[in-house]
DNA sequence: ACTCTTAAGTTACATTTAGTAATTAAATAA
DNA sequence: TTATTTAATTACTAAATGTAACTTAAGAGT
């Protein structure tokens, strides 16, 4: 389709963020860890894509996922370094929806 | 779905820039305004995407589109004020890429 | 033992969006 | 008249998403 010389890292970053609710997950997540339910209630993403894409956000290392074995169980998410890493970009994204949106 | 306070204009903002290759077809035209197919042959978009992508980057006024009668025809899209001001917020994510990919 | 409750998913199926390739439109040049 | 070039659009297939029902696990109550 085309001979770019597009950085991979970048079009990963992309994929990875630009992957629908992925933003507005990770977004959640800078208010501190939170559980599945919390997060769910939070934004108008369905259990099924939330599931899958916090795994995706495991898998790739942005996203730790802990379970705590009481009644009934406690699964909660929080962000890696690497997902903090993402905050400058998330909080700009926001203050830009804030001035021109 | 959900009971949500989540801010309409960061959700509007996500799904925008969520949207699969938005983020790289504005990183495109940081480097300046450019025609449909050189947009097109710097990235793995189809001419179908991304005509799509260009025109509601445009209804949403983040790109402007300038037709000029040569022959053949040229079609240069460029950012706007608005779209400029998402630079921040790309170089952001190119540079964690950078650090963490 | 058996049913109930709750959190955290998973599954099945319909709808929407994206990918691919062929086609069209407009303006000229040969 | 036919060919060429850019910028799309169309028709069709494949993949992603939305929706709602179902499952699993671990007690708690009777």
């Amino acid at each position: 389709m085309n001979e770019s010389n597009l950085c991979p890292r970048l079009a990963k970053a992309m994929d990875l963020i630009g992957k629908r609710w992925t933003g507005l997950i990770l977004y959640q997540l800078l208010d501190g860890p939170q559980r599945f339910n919390e997060i769910e209630s939070s934004l108008p993403v369905s259990g099924r894509l939330l599931s899958e894409r916090l795994k995706e956000l495991e898998k790739e290392g942005l996203v730790e996922r802990k379970v705590y074995s009481e009644v009934p169980v406690r699964v909660e998410y929080s962000l890696t370094d690497k997902g903090w890493a993402l905050e400058g970009a998330i909080r700009n994204i926001e203050s830009w929806a804030t001035s021109w949106l």
